[in-house]
DNA sequence: AAAGGCCCTAAGTCCTCACT
DNA sequence: AGTGAGGACTTAGGGCCTTT
């Protein structure tokens, strides 16, 4: 049988309160109880019931954390300091990687007390999230673009950090790059750049998926074995990047001596490749602590009732980006 | 047999009361 | 008056007993 706190107040002599305020350290229990209950409770290997805990509370301090895509580095890297940054407040994190409108219903049933919902730019809740979200009463925070009435929201500058790459290189003296990716905001900044810092374009040196997560491999392939070549990449994401990396070896084309690259995410690995790669993107360090400070309500966030942050990116500069080769 | 109601469980906290 | 103990209450659901 599981120990609990009645077991330890018999043991003890004394109210169950009592044995909780003692192993709580609340005010209103003598020093010499207080030290009898906590040896009684070590020698009986008590451990608390969370369910009951939860119930006298009335919180479970719990973050749903809803990420329906999950993949890739990034979202392991980004997870886990999430996770930390929650833990080092007493808060747990609970994943769900079901669709958000289920996802949602799972954490209604579990009484978590706020939701995290990694959502991209351009999401729109459906019918049955709408629901789900009537039902929740706790705080709810959209990160990654997305936004909703109702909820806090972190965007995500990508397209300024796209930019931002792209002037890197053109300062290196780069004037023809390709950008492999998605249609998205990153496009954006790819494309506003070249137009701003008067760069060479051509339609060729967009190779953009039709699948979302997957490298558009025909295209990169047609890319690398045709005659106009681009000197550099600008690359949408570690994913992406792995693969055309591959592609490349299989050519024994090397970076950054045949090619420069800069890729979107910056996560460790990217530093530890036999070439450490340049990066872009947002701190996941800071994406953690802010979106944790949100949704515990200790972000100063003036005197809206939402918080409505756009995080920046941060290039890593590194050993993938040279000179284009003369000639 | 089915339906309805009561009791119990878990830990924490408010409130009351006893004792020094 | 201050300290500390303990009853009652919180929720949701299962078990058990009584009533129809």
């Amino acid at each position: 049988m599981k120990v609990t706190i009645k077991d330890i107040a018999r043991e003890a002599g004394v109210s169950h309160p009592t044995v909780s305020k003692a192993l709580n350290g609340a005010p209103g229990v003598s020093e010499d109880v207080r030290r009898t209950i906590v040896a009684i409770a070590k020698r009986m290997n008590y451990v608390p019931n969370l369910a009951a805990k939860r119930l006298a509370d009335r919180r479970t301090n719990s973050i749903g954390l809803i990420w329906p895509k999950a993949e890739g580095l990034f979202f392991y890297h980004l997870g886990m300091k999430i996770q930390k940054e929650a833990a080092s407040r007493g808060q747990d994190v609970i994943l769900s990687l079901a669709e958000p409108p289920e996802a949602l219903r799972i954490f209604n049933e579990h009484f978590v007390d706020d939701v995290i919902f990694w959502c991209p730019p351009g999401w729109q809740p459906d019918i049955a999230f709408i629901k789900q979200r009537e039902r929740f009463n706790g705080n709810m925070l959209l990160m990654g673009g997305g936004a909703m009435e109702g909820t806090h929201r972190i965007g995500i500058d990508r397209k300024g950090g796209i930019y931002e790459a792209v002037r890197h290189l053109a300062e290196r003296g780069h004037r023809k790059m390709t950008f492999i990716g998605e249609r998205s905001d990153k496009l954006t900044g790819f494309t506003q750049a070249l137009l701003e810092l008067k760069l060479d374009y051509h339609a060729n040196y967009l190779l953009l998926t039709e699948t979302p997560g997957k490298l558009p491999a025909e295209a990169v392939a047609g890319l690398l074995d045709s005659g106009d070549q681009p000197t550099a990449f600008v690359v949408d994401n570690q994913t992406f990047a792995f693969e055309l990396l591959e592609q490349l070896r299989e050519r024994k084309l090397r970076i950054p001596h045949h090619y420069s690259l800069v890729v979107y995410d910056d996560i460790p690995e990217m530093e530890r490749m036999d070439v450490p790669l340049t990066t872009v993107g947002p701190s996941i360090g800071k994406l953690a602590s802010t979106a944790i400070d949100i949704i515990t309500n200790q972000y100063a966030r003036g005197p809206g009732k939402w918080a409505n942050v756009e995080i920046g990116c941060e290039m890593q500069i590194r050993k993938s980006v040279q000179p284009p080769r003369s000639g």
